[in-house]
RNA sequence: GCCUUUGUAGCUCAAUGGAUAGAGCAGGACGUUUCUACCGUCAAGGUUGGGGGUUCGAGUCCCUCCAAAGGCACCA
């Protein structure tokens, strides 16, 4: 026999021809007996129950579906359309993860993006969510624009616009190592003396990262994104040795053969610790898991970045053992490299299950992947602006619809990025969205005192074909769309939803003249304030903002 | 060579294994102005990269081939 979560886990928006609210398939089992157990359910939404071939078709009750679906945007408002699924429970989600010393770039905008949504598509989930800024303040190509800083620098062009200045010197020092390779052992030294705590080098590392991350907020601002915790790479340098002895003691690394030639497939040899020594590279084998093998420490015992990574994995775990998921929001190219650390956090004995890489396509400009080594990249910061310059100067508006282009395709897209299709405010676009928002909030205004005039326990009946009630079941099917965004990681689901529901109310709004005095006003207003609201909901879920005009 | 991802209308993209594959843009024909750069209606546009298979049912799952992007040890 079948029990009703199969049934209700089988339900389905039928397609528009067929004429019903929900539909069931009924290929195992009789429809004739599917049907006569939605019955029995006495559910009051529910008007017919009719049996088409193997499918069962319901239909609302729109009267009982319009008081239900209008009392709950009513008293919830800001929350409506969230759910508790994830109550109690806490995840912790890592992205944006900029460079110090370089800029943010069209390219960072699409993770921005990204992980700023889904934050808030847990939240709506109940879930409590940490979010974490794993910033990039260590390394050599950091260790280079010091250098390059230090060689050429110029400290009023800094003054002036230092990230500018950065850039420039970061680009000028990459095209000269490719003539004077000495200069990266020149970085390389410069970074061991920084590591060794020198305190001028020190004095300028605090000083880029200091006005870097002053940078970044001015980002954040325009974005409205807060970060939890803002620990970069240095933060866990310490971490690291002990993340790799607790590798090699618990045998997921060991330390391997130095003559293992870099570009060849496979690990070469591996030899127990008690014949480590000095030379030898600290690798992980991870051949039963069918992954490459790849290395945390060289052979001249300098750790890589992946050694930090183990560290990282490690912190996290070990300070919020609360988080039940731990969402890397990172590029899909470093796809194999997590499942690398993640798999040796596992044989670490660690729960890898709790990690997640959340990966997304490349952004390109011009068919190039945005490269900082280059140059001439457009700084995040000035194409926001630049954008809200080009909507009329209203913020929500220019970054909304940027935010809305990186986020209303699949993740996994690659996205050609245009100034042109960004800022495109027909359409499938935030401003389309943002304009039915803007609009409803020029009826209710016009309308005045709205509230006295609702209905509160009453609802005229409106007609199955009618514009009122396509819009109250667009209403009604918003809370759907926040539980499936969470369960797929899948901001764009919310980004369609919206583009179809401000289609429908656009519909609605050209066909309904809402301020009519009679007998339906008080219905049509009501939808009006719960459309409008749908709508806030819905973009606040991707980060956008709502205008009040436009 | 191996792995991941992508391939759907002229273009950009949707579609929990379910009914007649949907939107937007561009082009065509109309209509509006409950502030608007807007918005709405109608028509047109499809061998879902090719070929097999599983299934009552495949854009979706499996196999294979093709094409594109990315990744695969001492960079970060």
């Amino acid at each position: 026999m079948f029990g009703l979560e199969k049934i209700a886990s089988k339900i389905e928006i039928p397609p528009e021809g067929v004429g019903a609210d929900l539909a069931i398939p009924c290929f195992r089992e009789k429809p004739e007996d599917v049907a006569e157990k939605i019955r029995g359910l006495n559910n009051p939404l529910f008007g017919s129950v009719v049996v088409t071939g193997r499918y069962v078709n319901i239909s609302f009750n729109l009267n009982a579906l319009t008081e239900h679906v209008l009392h709950e945007v009513m008293t919830k408002k800001e929350s409506y359309g969230w759910n508790a699924s994830g109550a109690g429970k806490t995840v912790m989600l890592e992205y944006s993860a900029p460079n110090i010393a370089k800029p943010m770039h069209m390219g960072h905008a699409r993770n921005n993006a990204i992980g700023h949504a889904l934050a808030n598509i847990y939240k709506a989930n109940g879930y409590t969510v940490i979010t974490t800024n794993h910033f990039g303040d260590w390394g050599m190509s950091l260790a280079k624009i010091m250098l390059a800083f230090q060689k050429w620098g110029d400290r009023k062009a800094f003054k002036k616009d230092p990230i500018r200045t950065l850039l420039d010197l970061y680009v000028r020092m990459t095209k000269e190592i490719k003539s004077s390779p000495e200069l990266e052992d020149e970085a390389r030294e410069l970074f061991r003396k920084l590591e060794g705590g020198d305190v001028e080098l020190r004095a300028l590392w605090q000083e880029f990262r200091d006005i870097s991350v002053k940078n970044f907020e001015r980002v954040y601002a325009l974005f409205g994104i807060n970060f939890d915790l803002w620990h970069g790479e240095s933060f866990y340098e310490t971490f690291i040795k002990e993340a790799v002895d607790e590798a090699l003691v618990k045998g997921a690394a060991a330390y391997g053969d130095p003559t293992s030639p870099s570009g060849l497939r496979g690990a070469g040899p591996l030899t127990t610790m008690a014949s480590s020594g000095q030379g030898r590279p600290v690798v992980v084998n991870l051949d039963k898991f069918g992954l490459p093998s790849f290395l945390l420490v060289k052979s001249d015992g300098a750790s890589l970045y992946s050694a930090r990574d183990i560290a990282v994995g490690r912190w996290r775990l070990k300070e919020y053992p609360q988080a039940e998921k731990i969402i890397y929001v990172v590029g899909h190219e470093q796809e194999l490299y997590l499942r690398q650390i993640f798999k040796t956090l596992g044989l670490m004995g660690y729960p890898e299950e709790k990690f997640k890489h959340v990966s997304y396509g490349v952004v390109t400009i011009n068919g190039k992947k945005i490269s900082t080594r280059e140059g001439g990249i457009v700084f995040l910061e000035d194409g926001l602006k630049e954008a809200v310059v080009k909507t009329k100067g209203i913020k929500e508006v220019g970054v909304g619809a940027i935010l809305y282009n990186m986020l209303s395709m699949g993740r996994e897209h690659d996205i050609a990025f245009s100034w042109d299709a960004a800022l495109s405010i027909q359409g499938n676009s935030a401003p389309y969205i943002q304009y039915a928002y803007v609009r409803a909030k020029a009826i209710l205004e016009k309308a005045g005192d709205v509230s006295a005039s609702l209905p509160t326990n009453h609802y005229p009946l409106i007609t199955p074909s009618s514009h009122e009630a396509r819009l109250l079941k667009r209403i009604a099917e918003f809370p759907q769309a926040v539980r499936q965004a969470y369960s797929l990681d899948a901001p764009h689901i919310i980004a369609t939803f919206l583009n179809e529901f401000a289609q429908e109310f656009s519909r609605f709004y050209d066909a309904v003249p809402v301020l009519e005095v009679g007998e339906a006003r008080a219905l049509r207003l009501a939808l009006v304030v719960a459309s409008a609201q749908v709508i806030k909901n819905g973009l606040w879920l991707l980060g956008i903002e709502v205008p009040e005009r436009m």
